[in-house]
DNA sequence: GTCTATATCCAGATAGAC
DNA sequence: GTCTATCTGGATATAGAC
């Protein structure tokens, strides 16, 4: 299973990924092209062939590094050895700062599962996350705190939307709540890292 | 601002909307090409500029149905005579129900929205929604029946995420919580209604 | 209104010089 | 390793016959 190897990247090959990456994450595959990539890069588009062969071969080295901030490291939060008060609160404000400063990750991810669902089963494998730990975990983190059962995978779910939405939105919720005013957005969700937290609190009477 | 007027479509303009609708909500603009919408209303791509001049005019008409669908239709239900419990519990029922007939539309929306922003500001005021009476109403409401305050913008936020996120993020989903199952999904989906529903009573204390 | 044929363009991908 | 030049296919879009 193990049948991965470190190697050197070339500065060139850093330049090439840090530019699909910003190229690919904001327009998707389809709307991505290989020259957008090259002139993100500063290169020329042949480089991109000499060095990944094929877009599809890019954009999966891509595609695998976003995941992998995507699904966020949950077993480190939850393993801890904190109370599930500040358990909650640790992932809530780490999660939502890490989306603020990658707004375009939630809905290139969404949509490109959405696309090509296949890519997924090889990804997660490589992950290594098996979320049923973690979900026993937190069930009985809540209860063993004198709180209100409630389905683990729910509440997971629950939390995780709560977070993601409001960054995959943006543009819609800055037009409907805040008439296209984007401080006011970007302060609403700084709000929320307290504001859902409190939510969370409440509904599962802790 | 009423420039609107009413046509009668054709048999032949109904089945490509019909087919545009589907191919596009489950491509997006950059994936979908007229070809495959010819093959799918199984007519001539060169009837489908005939009727629509270009792919881009015909996008927006799919556009604009799909996100009349998305923003649901709050007010009916928030300024209705029911007590704030029957609300809520009409409006996450009627939100996933919808969702689940139709699976893409979340990620569609949100994923055009996030490539094209500009086509939001006339749509939206095409919807003429005006959220602000909705939101006071509800945070008046939840108060006046015995609730704890909760902000309004952030109450929406968290019941559109909940019914929202699982329906768009239904492959990482069915793939992390159900290895791949996906009756389990669909049943954990079902049970949502139920389940945010009374998530959202505890949180807000009702 | 509906079709066939075609023009035009652009994106992915390769060949080969340096 | 990096570039220029080029091939090839597929996509948007139009012309014109029926």
């Amino acid at each position: 299973m193990e049948n991965n190897i470190t190697i050197t990247l070339s500065e060139t090959e850093l330049k090439i990924l840090d530019a699909a990456k910003k190229v690919f994450v904001e327009k998707g595959f389809d709307g991505a092209s290989m020259q957008d990539i090259a002139n993100e890069a500063g290169i020329n588009k042949a480089l991109l062939y000499y060095y990944f062969r094929k877009k599809e071969f890019l954009f999966k080295a891509i595609f695998k590094q976003a995941l992998h901030s995507f699904i966020p490291n949950l077993l480190q939060v939850i393993q801890s050895n904190e109370t599930v008060r500040v358990k909650l609160k640790m992932f809530v404000d780490n999660y939502i700062d890490m989306l603020l400063l990658n707004p375009h990750l939630p809905v290139f991810i969404l949509h490109e599962l959405s696309r090509r669902p296949e890519n997924l089963v090889s990804a997660i494998k490589e992950l290594g996350v098996n979320p049923t730990l973690v979900l026993q975990n937190m069930e009985k983190g809540v209860v063993e705190a004198g709180g209100t059962a409630y389905p683990a995978k729910h509440l997971l779910v629950n939390m995780l939307a709560m977070c993601i939405f409001p960054i995959a939105a943006k543009p819609i919720l800055t037009m409907l709540l805040f008439s296209g005013n984007d401080e006011e957005y970007q302060e609403f969700v700084s709000e929320r890292k307290q504001l859902v937290y409190e939510f969370l609190l409440k509904a599962l009477n802790l």
